[in-house]
DNA sequence: ATTACATGTAATATAATAAGTTACAGGTTA
DNA sequence: TAACCTGTAACTTATTATATTACATGTAAT
């Protein structure tokens, strides 16, 4: 199955308190951009905050960043909401048959070909941030313009 | 969500394969390693088929590698058995609002990002070969008997 | 040919999980 | 005190993976 959606979600709402920067972003707004409901968007917000890339707190409207764009990663993101259960990207079926050679090695054989795998995702993931989104959005729209 | 097991199931039955090349490997047999209902594996198995990584008759007993397993790369595998809906690992959220600048733009500025990390993954997991996976199956059955 | 037994596959059941929603407790500010 | 926000628990709904049942079809040996 493909990687949670609150991945992109997250990014949808760093960007949207980057380029909104100046106003307050409550999650009734955000909500309205991603097109979700606003408790979806506080518990994502919830992770960020607890991942130090934004702030926001009880009772007062708003989130806002923490960090500058340029320097929160798609990794810092991807990690920050828990995009991947247990950091675990690849499933492995458990409890294979240990009467057989295969069976009962076969999940220690794989883990760090996987781990591997992942880890090359996570530096591709780090290798880009906020910022870059936000260029990317910002260009498009000027391509509408024309 | 992680990855479907699916991939670490034909992992799992092609080593099996290259292990047990002198036998008749059945679905059920197989089952009985992986600790699973025959008709996942044959299911499975069909899709190794059309990927033209074994050898299956209907009405025939067994299955058999159509390749040498230096030859079989988890890419071909991940690919075989699309442990991954439509080649699209990351989810991202549809219908954000197009009177949103974010909302407008960020389907597109996300999705190159998203794809560069795709093909690091699958980079990773084009050098490494079933005949590794092996090894390392064959390279821990040694270290048990000490 | 008929028997035994395998694969292929449709249909269904079960379980796990993501996302959306409701409801409300608790915090903040005017 | 009133208005409004965030935090969060509880629940619903939808989607999907995996397991299972049932059976059609193919093969080979007797």
């Amino acid at each position: 199955m493909s990687i949670s959606s609150r991945f992109a979600v997250a990014i949808h709402i760093l960007s949207l308190l980057g380029i909104n920067k100046d106003q307050i972003n409550t999650s009734e707004w955000i909500a309205g951009s991603v097109n979700t409901n606003p408790v979806v968007i506080r518990k994502i917000t919830g992770y960020l905050k607890n991942a130090g890339l934004v702030h926001v707190r009880p009772g007062v409207a708003g989130a806002s960043l923490a960090r500058d764009l340029s320097d929160i990663s798609l990794l810092d993101v991807y990690k920050a909401v828990q995009a991947v259960p247990e950091n675990e990207l690849f499933g492995i079926h458990d409890q294979p048959n240990p009467a057989c050679t295969v069976g009962r090695n076969i999940q220690q054989a794989i883990e760090p070909l996987f781990v591997t795998a992942q880890l090359a995702l996570e530096k591709a993931l780090g290798n880009v941030t906020i910022a870059d989104v936000v260029s990317n959005i910002l260009e498009q729209e000027r391509q509408r313009s024309n």
